[in-house]
DNA sequence: TACACTCCATACTAAAGCGTATGGAGCCAT
DNA sequence: ATGGCTCCATACGCTTTAGTATGGAGTGTA
């Protein structure tokens, strides 16, 4: 199961765990089961090790959490490099953001994960630069689009809400999104509603989920 | 600090803690912590006595949970009735939800610790149940204002995600919520853009926030 | 006065988790 | 082959917390 790569040794690449993976698998009990289950003695017996290995790769706990926090933030800022890709439209990126926003369910569950963790500053932190990080992107996006600085400040905060609120509710309520064509139709909803470009050029009717062109599924 | 009202007795009501007492001390701890804060000996520091009392007003720590979960659910129950009011206008009982869902601190804190805990079964029906019951009754709402079934249940949950994701952001990131006047623009472009019938009355405009009857402040 | 009941304090056990100390197996160099 | 380095196992101590056992103060009742 572990990755077994070696970090800084030449030769050997068999069975060595390093740092990273230590922090990968203290992300995956994260998403599974909160920051409380981020132990080092059950990751350890998860990794097919013992405490011994853990306190010669981490001084403590909170190193470990330390280095699971900014492989998050990288894998965060990848994500949405990747997601959102080469497209320059606006209105396309804002598009692929809230698709992908829907996507990945680990994503979703280790963002409420970590943003459960109140208590912790250093984890309170991490969360407060990625949601800023994707504000301003959201924000910047709606300016392209040609709203002035307030309307860009509230759409892009309305719509960023919009994704994290879908977040909650497919965690804390799946049947309550719809699924498949259904999911289709309720994102197309939230895109056309969000994205102020969309009502103006398709439609002016209020439900309009009929004769606009399909998106496809991203799930 | 503690209430000290009796529940049984006939007589007495100086000093003497309830189950109910507990109950209550467990969901403060829940709102400022998360569960994890919801631990005996500290919550009986906080009450000013030891495990004894506890353990003689509940088998163990889950019958704590579950009796916190219960009053929880009655308070959200009532929070609701008490917010709407009387309203029977379906378009001002969604607005006043909608003003609800952005005025308790507190309650919003407790859903968002709750939520967290998905590795407690318990836990997660009273969170399924507290948001089929709040999703049915937006439901309805939609429905009273006049929209088919599918479109109800779209903007019903497309609601329901933007409230929770407000809730969310104002934990995460609080700087990124506009505060007085500015919150007042961006209540109102949330509540003109989620309710269709304010959509179709007000204006046809993209941003519509200069000639509105002014929303007062719910803070 | 004797008894019972309510509510809580005190003193334990057991388990889980963090952290430390130490040693040891494997590998590489000289 | 000897020493050194990397990576980990084992054993221990410490703290926190759940849960139990027991007794005791206060109050009411016969």
């Amino acid at each position: 199961m572990p990755a077994a790569k070696h970090a800084q040794g030449p030769g050997s690449d068999k069975q060595s765990l390093s740092a990273d993976d230590w922090a990968a698998a203290a992300l995956d009990a994260m998403a599974a089961g909160g920051l409380e289950c981020v132990a080092i003695e059950p990751l350890a017996r998860r990794l097919g090790v013992t405490k011994g290995s853990f306190y010669w790769h981490f001084a403590n706990r909170d190193a470990l959490i330390e280095a699971a926090l900014t492989r998050w933030e990288r894998e965060e800022t990848d994500d949405i490099m990747v997601r959102v890709g080469d497209a320059t439209d606006p209105y396309e990126r804002v598009v692929r953001v809230f698709k992908a926003a829907n996507a990945s369910y680990r994503s979703g569950r280790l963002y409420l994960a970590l943003a459960a963790a109140s208590d912790r500053p250093a984890i309170q932190a991490a969360v407060r630069r990625v949601s800023e990080r994707r504000l301003a992107y959201l924000y910047e996006c709606y300016r392209a689009l040609g709203l002035p600085e307030g309307d860009a400040r509230r759409w892009s905060t309305f719509a960023y809400a919009t994704f994290m609120g879908n977040l909650q509710i497919r965690r804390d309520v799946p049947e309550a999104i719809p699924e498949n064509e259904q999911f289709n139709d309720y994102l197309r909803l939230m895109i056309e509603t969000l994205i102020p470009r969309a009502r103006e050029e398709k439609n002016q009717s209020t439900s309009g989920q009929q004769q606009d062109p399909p998106l496809q599924a991203v799930v």
